[in-house]
DNA sequence: GACGTCTTGTGAAAACGTGCACAAACGTTC
DNA sequence: GAACGTTTGTGCACGTTTTCACAAGACGTC
């Protein structure tokens, strides 16, 4: 069976940090960068070089020893094993501030995405166009889905209607969810689902913060919490 | 030294989820559950209950052996573990659609934050009225933070303003920041950052969709990626 | 007050992720 | 074509996180 190899695993913590690499490459790319060394690369995206190395390898050996790596290469690679070699349209739920702003965010057309389709149940919100698209009643998810064959959905409503969002995106065929309301949601085995939940942000950012004060109050160790899971520190 | 006690390390993988729980169990304190057992904690965060447990026990010994947890007693040890007994004001720097958002955020206030000041670089923007906050220019930022003795802030500027936004926070007296831009911003030692990219959350989707595309092709296993770090499957 | 059921709290094992350190490979220079 | 400086790729040891498994404690019942 398979002709598909088994192809190798890449560990969760690697595939959280290719985009960051990709994202700087092709920076690096645009400003005329050619080549690249993993010290290099570390530095930009704020981490141990043997890092970048390792998790660069599990990709294939594309490096040359004594030289770097070829960005335009290393670029093409990553979006092959991404799965960037194609745009992936996303559809919205939720036209307010979240899903205007996401429509609208820049970064997102340039890097793989497009916003295919932004539906919110509000009739009043119907028709406005947001970020050039035009808003369509949720009702119409499913023929919106069906029409680009979208399989990414973004939930940007309030936290009581998110489940509803959950609930018709997966009905429509949706398969892969990125959760911007302040809710887990349930969904059915096998679709997968992110979750940003901005306040969880701040509240890990407040526990650092408030470790740091009472680490001063309390005389003694000064405390360098450094960074939160992902991101740079420095 | 340091009458404060060794208190306890909680695990960055622990921190991290303590604001899920907080959140699931302030929801269900509203509908009335006084009591709650780890399994059906677990249940509701997409998570293992021997992790809720364990999660749980660096705050203490507070659940009731064949009971289950007080939800509101974990709830208020919660807050106090990541520093919630009082509100913390953050100020957002860039008023564009992603600042916006983020000042009209519901679910941001009554979880432990207020929007105390939101500032743009932009003359034409200060002034306006964003989430009951009025926009201040980029200059007034150390007013700003010195007035309500601000330590968080957030960056909601464009990637190539992201630098001196940090920059600018910094020299304000930030030890906090969190950074919506897509771009490593780098700080000096002892300031904390948290990253949150919305190209890089849909990339890691965008992975998990292509591989479940690749193992149907390849015919035997269907692969079941579940779910990405945070955030629940089921 | 002994018994059974339930659920916590936690050692210990397993799985995972990170970083060091170094051999292997490449390019360059003489 | 040998010697040298550079940088990759990875084995290994370490630290962190997850999961298992079970003793200890609480409650209700008879």
């Amino acid at each position: 069976m398979a002709g598909q190899r088994t192809r190798r695993r890449i560990p969760e913590a690697t595939v959280a940090r290719l985009p960051v690499y990709l994202r700087i490459l092709s920076e690096q790319f645009d400003i005329d960068v050619t080549k690249i060394s993993s010290e290099e690369l570390a530095e930009l995206a704020g981490v141990n070089a043997a890092k970048v190395r390792k998790d660069l390898s599990y990709l294939g050996s594309y490096g040359t020893r004594g030289v770097g790596y070829e960005v335009e290469f290393l670029v093409y690679q990553i979006r092959r094993e991404l799965g960037l070699t194609h745009d992936w349209p996303v559809v919205i739920v939720g036209s307010g501030n979240m899903g205007q702003a996401l429509a609208g965010y820049n970064g997102f057309g340039d890097r793989g995405f497009t916003v295919g389709g932004i539906v919110d149940i509000d009739a009043a919100k119907v028709g406005a166009v947001v970020g050039g698209v035009r808003v369509r009643h949720v009702s119409e998810l499913t023929q919106v889905v069906a029409a680009r064959n979208i399989s990414i959905g973004v939930i940007a409503t309030p936290g009581l209607a998110a489940q509803d969002a959950a609930d018709a995106l997966v009905a429509a065929g949706v398969t892969s969810i990125l959760n911007f309301a302040p809710t887990v949601i349930n969904v059915p085995h096998g679709i997968s689902v992110g979750t940003v939940d901005l306040a969880v942000e701040l509240q890990i950012l407040a526990y650092h913060e408030q470790r740091r004060i009472n680490a001063t109050k309390g005389s003694s160790l000064v405390s360098v919490p450094g960074e939160s899971r992902r991101g740079a520190s420095a």
